[in-house]
DNA sequence: CCGCGAATTTAATCCGGAGTCAAGACAGTC
DNA sequence: GACTGTCTTGACTCCGGATTAAATTCGCGG
């Protein structure tokens, strides 16, 4: 009577047992997703996964428990992601410009790389206490990276200077979140998606006339430019 | 062995039992908010609006009557108080203008009146099928609302020329159905907030360009008005 | 091809929550 | 003070879903 094991000598391992463990975690991210905490139910989840309902405790002492590992491993994929892009950046890059990269890399990873990670934000709410409570500490995190992106934005004058910088940042992390609540694959490339949600929220933020047409406004009207 | 009675003469009534019905509702949307739909109990419901649980049965054939009814006069509500304060606006208003005033008519409603409309709107796609199907109608009611806004935003020029109006009226939307998700009464005004997100939302769609330069604006770049 | 543990199934149990029902209690009304 | 509408009390059924126990198959090293 076994916890499943490591494979022998790897550690990341291809074992038929570690393949099974994922196909049972992704079903439950899919469903998470889709029905919620409580309505996702432990038969769906092996039939998605094809296996049957008991072979779930073989791998997980319990539903909560898988739960809490599509959870906190979809968040720490979301954090993972976007700080891994933002610290590739160059360090003279504009406030602005990192907040680009961020939108892109958040969107990215939760419309495309999927599942876990949207399962972690649209369901944060509903989950019973303690897996809540193990999300607080990566949800402040994540927090704090968006709170120093837009901060930083500010300092350097880029934000519409009539914003609150808190509820600026929840507007942000707003438009990212719903996204997968309507987002298609089907009616159109993710890039496209990314493209449009760049542009709005940089919009929204920055409420300057962009890079590319200040010329042109300037030349037409050379009045009147600076941020009131 | 009555089904509940409208009162006597006057049809919206402070019977007895039309407030215990309305108290009953009032606890479904506040844990159907809070829980969401499969992790509402009915015992719980019963309990918050201080009845024994079979009482529900009195006023709802079963659990999933007293949802509907909850969700779809949330939604109605909504609808009819965003649609009621456009109709109130004179004819020649700006349409950003009218986005201004629908985004805090949309506010005011999901975070002061609440629960009713905030539970359709977080629970929508996590509810059983029958349900979901009487509440189509009004979403796309409702989309075609925000739709004509966006558009007629971007007929007049005020909106960015390189905004995708389908995804535009998405994030708008997403801006504003995430917030009952974060807003907290104690931590300030709900002017305050819909203040800002009307900001928000202006900037973001006419890409802050202010009011004397947008026809510059518009003639610079007059394409990309399609919409999707 | 044997044996043994790992992996998984099949069958059984357990529990909580929806929904029912019958018998009252209590309030206001005529 | 009888009547009706509004609930409470306290069962009790029923079912689906989580969990457990026992039995079975798989797959590999010997």
């Amino acid at each position: 009577m076994g916890r499943p094991r490591a494979a022998r000598g790897s550690s990341g391992a291809e074992n038929k047992s570690s393949r099974t463990r994922a196909r049972i975690l992704v079903a439950a991210a899919q469903l998470l997703d889709r029905h919620g905490y409580a309505g996702t139910r432990l038969t769906e989840i092996a039939e998605l996964a094809s296996v049957q309902a008991p072979a779930l405790y073989y791998y997980f002492p319990s539903r909560d428990a898988l739960v809490e590992q599509v959870v906190l491993s979809g968040q720490a994929t979301i954090i993972d992601h976007v700080v891994g892009v933002l610290s590739e950046l160059p360090d003279d890059l504009p406030p602005i410009e990192r907040v680009r990269e961020a939108v892109a890399a958040h969107l990215r990873i939760v419309l495309e790389t999927s599942d876990f990670s949207s399962a972690a934000l649209r369901n944060a709410s509903q989950l019973p206490e303690p897996i809540r409570a193990k999300l607080v500490e990566g949800q402040r995190t994540y927090s704090d990276i968006w709170r120093g992106l837009v901060v930083a934005c500010a300092e350097a004058g880029q934000l519409a200077p009539d914003l609150d910088v808190g509820l600026a940042r929840m507007f942000v992390l707003g438009a990212l979140n719903w996204a997968p609540q309507w987002f298609d694959p089907d009616r159109g490339p993710v890039d496209d998606v990314i493209d449009t949600t760049q542009r709005f929220i940089l919009h929204a933020l920055t409420r300057g006339v962009p890079d590319d047409l200040r010329d042109a406004v300037a030349a037409q009207a050379p009045a009147g430019l600076e941020a009131r």
